[in-house]
DNA sequence: TATGAATGAGTGTTCATTCAT
DNA sequence: CATGAATGAACACTCATTCAT
């Protein structure tokens, strides 16, 4: 691939994260391409149907967001930490952008993806327990779910760095309420209709 | 006003609830007359233009998720516990359609149910320091902003059942962490680019 | 038939004409039963279908154009008087209503007021023959379409009293032109592509 | 513009013109675009919306009526056939497309067009008037409110050719009644009701 | 290869007509 | 009889996708 074309490849996709973030659902294709400064018939070029430019986000969304969290490992981050290093740093990678577009991940798309989300879930989890500030009944959806949760907008209209520290301020609350003992706090019990 | 016109219009603002949730943003006019077993003409009598429609959901759930809220304040439920029950209320009630159609919330519109919206808050926020379990520094955004956070359906497809189920345990845990006191946490300090 | 219906059938029908001259064109049944202060249910049932209102209105506007033109030739009006005085009465009496919605009278409707139409109208141009003012090739489509242009409302959003101002003094300067010996004007000789 | 897509916007243009004129009123985008040759998503690239093809359709028969009195004037055409000349071209332009569409022209729009109207028109008074054939009491309005009205269709149903033909036969039976010393004629004195 | 014009299926909205109250 | 709610076909408009330039 000619090195313009790559370069209008990678355009493409970063102003189609962009661009679900802040309308919060799927853009046009022209409002797309209209940003990128092509035409609307060379965003096609690169992906020629729906479900082709839609996986290329998922993809390019993930892979940045996984590496963040292998990254993370790798720094040798401990304990909650390493969760909280890997959940802010997927926020900030446009994670919210895949659940808009693409909500529940099929496995059978990206094998190669899935099977490192997996390795680096299984891995914080293990540092998460290990000083004893996780709970043991946590588990994989705890950190998945409200990774998706909090990296979606807030709401059509608000600022975007607005949006992200609304953001990364309730993932806080929500990873401080992760610790064992909370007995002194009335849960929830039984499920309305 | 006829009861059977009364009905149909009652219906209709229930299904569009539904359908808000179900597909995340707005549904189409003919899926929302259909479910309601209404021709699309029915719909327009009803409400005749495209705000006209979404105005009245917001007001269909503000209301139902005030009232419930000035409920629990009547109860007398103390301290964190009523914020806690007003939180899991909204989300049954289908507080995150509100959010889906009409973000931001316009304070020209619906002057009254502010007021009232006001007055609640304010009431739960007091209650919820009450007994020292939730910081001073928190502010009205945290229960506003949490609520229409974990009102939104998480992802597309998933069942209602399950994304009810998950949202309320999400709420759950992130209302744990509005604890004083998370000093043994470390905190994201500075805000990323 | 009940008075109160045949009041307003009678109603309607004037609701029909006026409307018809204001907008231009064939309004919507709910305008005509709106202003008339009727249910849309009321106007059906006095006009089942779409051609029973409009050939109501047709016939409604003929025989009060017809009848003035009656009284003209009763009244002994002579020569060109008569055809002014007629053409201006069928102005007043909303001739332009009947062409707005049914343009070419079909012969073989109304063969009633179609024959009272002829015997005035060949009475008028005898008489506007009789004083000489009239060139003897003029027609009776000359007095009908003439009639019919005239009539219909100058343009939407003029008021209705400017609109009739208007037409009257165009008419006149019609009726003055239907002069024999205009010898000294360069008429339009052939008709351009 | 690439030359395929102009010519698709003349000829959408010339449709259009074409068909407000037979059917008396605005007709449908897809009988528009259809009579074209075009898709309606084509039509809607050229006019986005309602008022640019109107305004489209207005400016396109004005620029062509105007420029045909100006070619009149520059051809030194005098007294009334000047105004005898621009008028039946006008007929001809399909003046009448823009009384059917929009009646009452704004001033604020098309404020250049206006001004070589306004010239146009004052210029043309001014040579009727020097022939004696014009009475100096002749307003620009007895030009302008002629030439909308005789322009306008007659009747929905008669065949084009035969609408023109009635026209140009009225219009110059119009032009005709504007000489002066009409003093032999009765004319209509009082407004009635 | 890049462009943007053309296409038409899908959705929004109006309004003539029917029918339950 | 009168009313106005319900219906659905018709028309307005958008946008994903194709294709000529």
């Amino acid at each position: 691939m000619r090195s313009d074309a790559l370069r209008n490849r990678e355009r493409l996709l970063d102003v189609a994260v962009a661009l679900i973030l802040e309308v919060g659902g799927e853009p046009t294709r022209d409002a797309i391409a209209d940003r990128a400064g092509l035409g609307i018939g060379t965003l096609y070029r690169h992906f020629p149907d729906r479900q082709s430019l839609l996986h290329a986000v998922v993809r390019h969304v993930l892979e940045r967001t996984i590496a963040a969290g292998e990254a993370v490992v790798a720094a040798r981050a401990e304990g909650m930490d390493a969760i909280r290093q890997y959940m802010h740093a997927a926020l900030e990678h446009g994670i919210g952008a895949v659940n808009m577009i693409h909500p529940l991940l099929d496995d059978t798309d990206w094998p190669d993806l899935r099977a490192r989300a997996d390795a680096l879930m299984s891995e914080l989890l293990t540092r998460g327990r290990s000083d004893h500030r996780l709970p043991d009944e946590l588990e994989v959806g705890d950190i998945v779910f409200a990774t998706i949760r909090f990296g979606r907008p807030l709401a059509i209209g608000l600022a975007p760095a607005d949006d992200r520290a609304i953001a990364h301020r309730q993932l806080d609350h929500y990873l401080d309420g992760l610790r064992p003992n909370t007995t002194a706090t009335q849960r929830r019990e039984q499920p309305p209709t």
